[in-house]
DNA sequence: TTTTACTTGTGTATATTAGACACAATAATA
DNA sequence: TATTATTGTGTCTAATATACACAAGTAAAA
């Protein structure tokens, strides 16, 4: 139909392809805590004219020396003093229009904080914490990111086990079970939950209580990250749609 | 530990950002395709100095006024000739040096078309169709990306009916289990297979044998892409790590 | 033509996992 | 003290995964 195109590919041809080099590139960190049984996301208020009073995700532009996974780390380190935090990208958006500055690609990753981590009481009030369910409109395109990024994270948990890092180093069954009921918005059986939880071999008891943390009820376990039996992963065989 | 950056959050602040406007930006697809009961991948020879006889993906830089889907899709069309192919956004990568013409943010993206297709019969002469299973390595960072793209749809084949895409239009149930064979990197037993698959609801007998079609062996089905039982979805309130 | 090799089509029995379901004891609150 | 909410615990049933054998048809080779 459309005639072939006499650009030649850069993969292929070394040309001239300056005018290439016009994007910026960015990254938004899609930043999950969970506090109050609530599944919350970590936004800052946005200036810019175009979006007064929206709030956003925490991104910035990408350096010209780093790669994207460094740049999301360094959000993250700078926006929350956090480091060694869960971060997994997701997925890149690139609507033409979507940034009033210009032509920005933005890669959106998300992770997993404690949102109860001392580093995180005093927070710059520009930031703050909403609950996930409660976000009706963002600046950019972030309202899609955060969508995006939620079902990323609905269905990751099902398949690895990264969903203690929101959690304290303890935590009781039932707080896990609170917390897969907000992450994946369904209501789940107490008791088929422990059993299952239990067969993982994942959960570990913990004993001794501590003496300054605020008392919670329930048994305390902590999460044991190596051995875990991958069950879906023996049911992997077939082909499951 | 790092003072905070002085540098304003280009989501926040209006300040001036050209300076980032660097970047080109591509797109690489990874093109599978079924043939000779082995699963294959369609590459270019790289004429680039830096990759002297190597082979590399299809890709291509990305307009300023085109967003990524669209700059996968045209990559589709120029280099095949198919349209309304089935491609899905699999990862950007982003390292510094991945490019030798300077910062270049690369998305990749897998593509499903069927290798028998008329239009591919004759492929410009630089392209070919290779097993994926013999290829040890290509230009950039390009045996990264298809190793992603390729555990991208052996997952993806398990969650979604995509994989009818491959074939032609009607196929015999054994080639069907040699195509999801050769993408898992698996043996799969033939009666459980058949019960499996028919208990989806995917499949629908034809009748009518085509005259002008080479014949292969077996009865032929069509894919049903309307209703299929999602399986796994029913059995995806729990907690499968 | 006969033989051989390969492919197709079909069913059952067992093990594993998912999911539904109730009640007594304890802790917190009014 | 009474009330309310939370914790801990086990069994039964249904669905699914998986292992497994043989007879008939087709194609190729002798």
């Amino acid at each position: 139909m459309t005639p072939s195109r006499k650009k030649p590919n850069i993969n292929c041809s070394p040309v001239d392809t300056s005018h290439f080099f016009g994007f910026a590139v960015s990254v938004d960190c899609v930043i999950f805590g969970f506090d109050e049984n609530v599944l919350k996301v970590l936004l800052i208020k946005s200036d810019l004219p175009t979006f007064q009073d929206k709030w956003s995700l925490l991104g910035d532009l990408v350096e010209l020396d780093e790669d994207l996974d460094s740049a999301s780390y360094r959000v993250l380190k700078d926006r929350t003093g956090l480091e060694n935090v869960y971060l997994e990208q997701v997925h890149t958006f690139s609507s033409v229009g979507r940034h009033p500055a210009g032509r920005v690609v933005s890669t959106a990753y998300f992770s997993l904080v404690n949102a109860r981590h001392h580093q995180l009481r005093q927070l710059a009030n520009e930031l703050h914490w909403h609950p996930v369910a409660d976000i009706q409109e963002m600046a950019f395109d972030h309202m899609e990111i955060l969508n995006t990024c939620l079902a990323a994270l609905q269905k990751k948990i099902q398949e690895e086990p990264i969903i203690f890092n929101l959690l304290e180093n303890k935590f009781s069954l039932r707080e896990l079970q609170y917390l897969y009921e907000a992450i994946l918005g369904v209501k789940l059986d107490r008791r088929n939950f422990r059993k299952k939880l239990f067969t993982t071999g994942l959960l570990v008891d913990v004993d001794e209580m501590e003496e300054n943390v605020p008392h919670r009820p329930g048994k305390l376990y902590t999460f044991n990250h190596g051995r875990y039996s991958n069950m879906k992963k023996k049911t992997f065989v077939g082909i499951d749609f």
